[in-house]
DNA sequence: GCTTGGCTACGACACATGTAGTAGGGCCCG
DNA sequence: CGGGCCCTACTACATGTGTCGTAGCCAAGC
């Protein structure tokens, strides 16, 4: 396999999730934000990661005023999944469950984080009436 | 943060998985399983792969008859935790539980697993007497 | 109008990673 | 004993990634 130059490497989604939280930012605000978190890193930086984001069209930009403004163009949730079945995939050949299962046992959960996906186990046992069409 | 080069790259963790699947192996063996899988590597690059995990301290190696036979020092679960926990920071700010909700909610369960998950999380909620004795 | 400060575009660079070739030693077959 | 074959050690090399520096542009202030 030739390397995937479309996905998210570790730095970008560090932005993304920057822009995510932030919504639509320039790249100073995105730096600022970053830098509140204990991340610093050179202006030009940011702007190299913002700029390859949009390369690989996770991100949109329009210039407003002076600066530009980015915009994500993907979905935490989005992304978020994909990763999880990247995970999935390198570790338990694609099944969702010995990793939910491995994640029950091993981590803290609160009773109401148990309780709430009680559920929604629950709800998926009993499938009638909900989804969406 | 400099990058981590004590962590598993993708290549060295299919490579640690071959070895976990057939324990104890030479580069040949190793190779062969691999190439079962439809994954063609030259010997060298299986070689260079178990030179580089050996230098992380994840396999071991001693000299048995003519060949070397690679062992894991880790297990299945140390690597796969690690990897679900480092998952879990970048993406949900180390909570396990939006993990967990999102797994069930996006993916498919068999009925079977379904209940196994209730059965754990009534042995989470009970947890006097239980544990592996 | 010229200076200054912020903004973007490019180029750069070191290190990591995926992938392999080549050189050289040792053992087995004929 | 000589030729091969298999094994390891090195070296190599193209990309990908993380991180910036520099140069040049434009607007706002003096």
């Amino acid at each position: 396999m030739p390397p995937r130059s479309t996905d998210l490497t570790d730095s970008e989604l560090e932005v993304l999730k920057a822009l995510w939280d932030l919504g639509p930012s320039s790249v100073r605000e995105v730096r600022d934000h970053l830098g509140a978190q204990g991340r610093d890193l050179a202006y030009t930086t940011v702007l190299t990661f913002l700029t390859r984001l949009k390369a690989k069209r996770f991100v949109s930009s329009r210039k407003t005023g002076q600066a530009y403004v980015y915009t994500p163009k993907v979905t935490r949730d989005k992304v978020s999944g994909a990763r999880v079945r990247s995970l999935m995939e390198q570790l338990f050949d694609g099944s969702p469950a010995p990793l939910v299962l491995q994640l029950v046992r091993t981590q803290r959960f609160t009773p109401e984080e148990l309780a709430q996906l009680r559920d929604l186990l629950d709800s998926l046992d009993t499938p009638e009436g909900g989804g969406e069409a």
